[in-house]
DNA sequence: GAAATAGTGTCTTTCAGACAGTATGTG
DNA sequence: CACATACTGTCTGAAAGACACTATTTC
């Protein structure tokens, strides 16, 4: 019901909610902040890395965070806010902010979250093609695109598909996420072991994303969002074994990308080398127009019953 | 980054926090009342029926809306809150509400969505169990379960959320049935469908809750939520066939139901009686202990790519 | 030329959907 | 008894997964 004058929710609030609704006056509200927090996912060299700003202030001074801020009371809406965000903490202009994709996640509002006041941040997915270096936001700020499979992340719920969010409680212990991450196949550098731990709930907060994003690529288009206007099947193949963490059979998927009708469509060219030690030179295609994918691509097998 | 008012700032991680906290004042912050509203869907007499309040004053006096209220800030969490809202306006008990599934569904902030005043709302979808009669939650405002094809709903935003199988297309099955309930005050209580308005933009959140409802039940077992403890596969036919607006073939979804594996379960009992007009008794299931239907049931195509 | 790689052909298994067909109830 | 209804068998087609194979490029 939104906001009811006449609410009568918990039995004696009755009737100052009526008076103080009569009057108008939002800061009379119960006061929570709303913010927005952005989990913006990226493939640098074949590994899935998401964009984190360093906090210059308590609480979680020096911690890593979500880039994020607060919504602009009754002057943007949450989309335009997210959006916003994202531009400003990535740089990005209008034009380049198009090809990608931004959807909300849920919101998060437990009690003591931020320790300073009661906060509710509605948090925002996105699927960006490889971008520049990331610059702070504007501000003194750090921002910089790291491995996923860096983060000491919550254990996703059993029931993957959507977790909505935590009961109380829980705090940011997470400790023991297997470093079962993709990034493991990231070239040379040694990945630090998913140990770098995230301020408030963000590491909820990404694991509910990822867990979005993997469920995501098996039925919408949305892995050539991690692509440029022009790829490759294999390229194609590399975003969802990044994503999903898994090797899938190259020449299945081949066949099953192609079927798969408004997918992918072909640009008749072919990219400008064959693979790194041989092979022939492969076909480039572009994103379709389909907006769901019919039948859905559907990732291997895991645990779960 | 979530909420960082001053975004530098250092200082010893105690001291500092503590002389920030106290400098910290939350009404400085751009005030945004935070509510939830409940999509809550039962099925009545085979008919797929949603909980409404009737408003009692302006704005959108005397139009429908989703019960809902206040988020109690920093003293209870999202989830709290839309339980709280649940039970007092279906009188349900802490025992009955646990038979109720309830998940967030998502927050609507778009500016002007309150007339009065910034409004923050984050929805969540329940599935109930036929309920009694809904009584108003404590107040005078009246409480009634509508059919949902009564209801004026926004077309479904093809891309948005996320919409497993299905494009967008079909309304709300518009179909309907025979029953009609008394919350029939609503305009054309004939075959007049989809013409009752909703207040807000809860048309558009019923009609996201509705995509939500059943895409859900593809690869959920969650259609057990809408029968008792005990129930047919018939019935539970019936649950996907309300919901989908589509009737099933019979035969191969009873043997479909059967074979994923943890769906449901046999009690060994059967129903007292067999089919109205006759045919054997029916055997009993009660819901199995899988949180994911492997592999899922498909919904019927239904044109759209 | 050796080796790796893009893409295709084919077989097996699974599973959805379309029919049956059988047993068990009701009026 | 007539007939609806719960449930089961069987066939067909679609599609996923496992190989095996050809063609093309790099070193």
């Amino acid at each position: 019901m939104d906001t009811d004058p006449q609410g009568g929710k918990s039995g004696g609030a009755d009737d100052g909610e009526r008076a103080f609704l009569a009057a108008y006056d939002p800061r009379d509200f119960p006061a929570i902040a709303v913010t927005v927090d952005i989990v913006t996912l990226t493939l640098r060299a074949g590994v899935l890395h998401i964009l984190l700003v360093e906090r210059g202030g308590p609480p979680f001074q020096g911690a890593w965070a979500l880039p994020g801020g607060f919504v602009r009371a009754g002057r943007e809406s949450l989309d335009e806010a997210a959006a916003r965000e994202l531009a400003e903490e990535t740089g990005l202009d209008a034009g380049q902010l198009e090809r990608v994709h931004l959807e909300q996640l849920g919101s998060y509002g437990d009690p003591g979250r931020d320790p300073r006041m009661p906060v509710v941040t509605v948090a925002y997915l996105a699927f960006a093609p490889d971008l520049p270096e990331a610059r702070g936001g504007g501000d003194a700020r750090a921002a910089a695109w790291v491995p996923v499979g860096a983060l000491a992340l919550d254990e996703p719920d059993a029931a993957r598909p959507r977790p909505p969010q935590q009961g109380p409680g829980r705090g940011i212990d997470g400790g023991d996420s297997a470093p079962r991450t993709p990034a493991d196949r990231a070239p040379g550098q040694g990945v630090a072991e998913a140990s770098l731990p995230l301020a408030f709930d963000h590491a909820r907060i990404v694991a509910d994303g990822l867990d979005r994003a993997r469920a995501k690529i098996e039925y919408t288009p949305l892995a050539t969002a991690f692509l440029g206007a022009e790829f490759t099947i294999v390229e194609l193949r590399g975003v969802y074994e990044s994503i999903w963490g898994s090797p899938l059979h190259a020449g299945n998927f081949h066949r099953k990308v192609l079927s798969v009708p408004g997918f992918v469509e072909p640009t008749g060219a072919t990219a400008a080398r064959g693979g790194a030690r041989g092979g022939p030179r492969a076909r480039l295609y572009r994103a379709g127009d389909a907006r769901l994918l019919h039948p859905a691509l559907l990732r291997p097998e895991e645990g779960t019953r």
